[in-house]
DNA sequence: TTGTATGCGTTATCAG
DNA sequence: CTGATAACGCATACAA
């Protein structure tokens, strides 16, 4: 039996309590060097009595080591994040690492925030969801040394690692899927190219397939909106505007959430889907099974990608090396019912 | 745990190169006592050339105060959790706390596991979303003295600050709207009732409002699934193979989720939804309006409901009083074309 | 106003 | 095998 001090237990209590000397409770608790068995069991006593939790902190400060990931995220609340952090998270947990989340709302000045946060914390290395690539962020990061992973924007050729869709493979699939279904003037909804993979590379890969098949680009058929949750209907708003033979007779939207979108609007205008217009989207979300027609849509591993970012991060920290890794994750379509 | 790339410069280098001692460093760092402007301006010079970023876990160390806040989610890729997140993260920018993010798939395990690792961390205090109240964690956290807010589950008996819904009044009052539209035979899609508000506490609201009406309850009607992609259908189904007077014309399911499944399954029998089955949900997902028809549903604020949380930690924090406050958020009714 | 010295809780070194 | 003791980077009481 020992008496519990109640102030904050130190290493020193420990040592005390078990009349030892620090070194050896640090040695217990850290399974380092040798400790004679029935001392061991005397200090191991004591810690589950006093339910002693050592500080990181102090632990850090003196061994340079950090447990702290910092994982920057545009938008916490969308599927595709929740996906990733999930795939982070499963890959942290095991090493005993912790996940310092930091929102950003797409804002550059919120991202250098996190970043000066990141880095008081001493954080062992930084995963970075990003939509585009801050440049002067990433130069900033590399001169400071912090490891760092981005994810869903290749800045390998900046030496930076990262991990990344075939976005623009991806879309080129899917308009092709479209094609072969006979389809010859097909709607895009998309977003702006300050979204690289989503606005621009997504769009590029339709534009490529619709070459590629010797048909003609129609301004008219391509429409830019945003990511607010009405986009998508009003996006398909405009594109029924056009009449007759100048409209479309299939969508391709950029993301899931603009496809079941567009397909709402499709129906309260009576328009059925398939058969008066596909509609196709990209990114598999939780949604895109459950919507009727069940929406034919690009599947992505994304908590796969988190978790390879992850476990790239654990590699480049223990192995020391940054060779700026790219690895480019499968993708595969998924189609159901509205194409 | 892994090793810090090491050139870091610490405030005893700034002091050098600005020809000052560490402690007027830290006062123009800290903004605290007097410093000659021309001085403060010579640090501050220094500081920006050599991007010094000072330690915090030294800090901390020093100074006995945390800037981590540890949030423990039961799953992180779901929007109720997203949402909540993205209030909490909103309202800790701002003080400059950095969020400290523990998914534990609703495992006591990782629970625990969770507690230790942010106990080590020796974070400010813990905000715990919560599905279950773990007593046993509870007492711990308790007796570790360490400030904890609930979020989802009333632990304000226990002596706990907890922010919560009116879970069963909402769902009286959204199956009350569908007995007012005629229904008297609604079935209900539940889960578990290990989930305290959404299996027990929806499902009691549904039972009160039964009761209140004088309308008896159908064990028949009443199907208890999980979370899976596929429950709300399955669900459905069962409830589907009633026939006759015994088949129900209204749905009730305790999640936009299992009710957005459950109108994929009548969509599927060529049911039309509201004219021959009415379905409601809870929580006013992004879902809700997207889908067609638009479902009817509790709204509820879970972005404010995690600010809430955060705010209410960071008054008790520094306030150091724990008087265990109950947060009642508010509710209501989102109605659309589903019922 | 400014500088010096001390200690926060650990680990690592180095003698016992 | 074990135990003093010196850092780690910072804030702060105390001196100057």
């Amino acid at each position: 039996m020992v008496t519990i001090p109640d102030k904050r237990l130190t290493i020193r209590d420990i040592a005390a309590l078990a009349k030892v000397g620090t070194s050896t409770v640090s040695r217990v608790l850290n399974n380092s060097g040798y400790v004679k068995a029935e001392v061991r069991a005397r200090i191991d006593a004591v810690i589950a009595q006093t339910r002693y939790t050592p500080s990181e902190p102090a632990k850090q400060l003196k061994s340079r080591r950090s447990g702290l990931i910092g994982v920057i995220i545009p938008k916490i609340n969308s599927y595709t994040t929740g996906e990733v952090v999930a795939g982070i998270s499963a890959t942290l947990a095991p090493s005993r690492c912790q996940m310092l989340l930091a929102n950003t709302d797409n804002s550059v000045a919120q991202e250098q925030e996190a970043y000066d946060l990141f880095r008081r914390q001493r954080v062992a290395g930084v995963l970075h969801l990003a939509t585009t690539v801050n440049d002067p962020l990433v130069d900033a990061m590399r001169e400071a040394g912090l490891p760092m992973v981005l994810i869903g924007q290749d800045a390998s050729h900046l030496g930076i690692a990262s991990v990344i869709q075939n976005e623009r493979s991806a879309a080129r699939m899917m308009t092709e899927h479209l094609i072969e279904n006979g389809h010859r003037r097909i709607g895009l909804v998309t977003v702006g190219e300050e979204d690289i993979q989503v606005g621009g590379e997504r769009t590029a890969g339709y534009l490529e397939a619709l070459q590629a098949h010797g048909l003609s680009v129609d301004p008219e058929l391509i429409v830019r909106t945003s990511f607010k949750a009405e986009a998508g209907e009003e996006a398909a708003e405009r594109l029924l505007r056009l009449t007759g033979s100048r409209r479309c007779t299939a969508i391709l939207a950029v993301t899931d959430r603009l496809a079941v979108g567009a397909m709402a609007c499709l129906h309260d205008h009576g328009i059925r889907v398939p058969q008066d217009m596909a509609v196709a989207g990209v990114g598999d979300s939780d949604m895109a099974r459950m919507v009727r027609p069940a929406l034919s849509t690009v599947h992505y591993d994304y908590a796969g990608t988190g978790a390879q970012a992850a476990q790239l991060m654990m590699d480049m920290l223990d192995a020391q090396h940054s060779d700026a890794a790219r690895i480019v994750m499968p993708y595969r379509l998924a189609l159901r019912r509205s194409t």
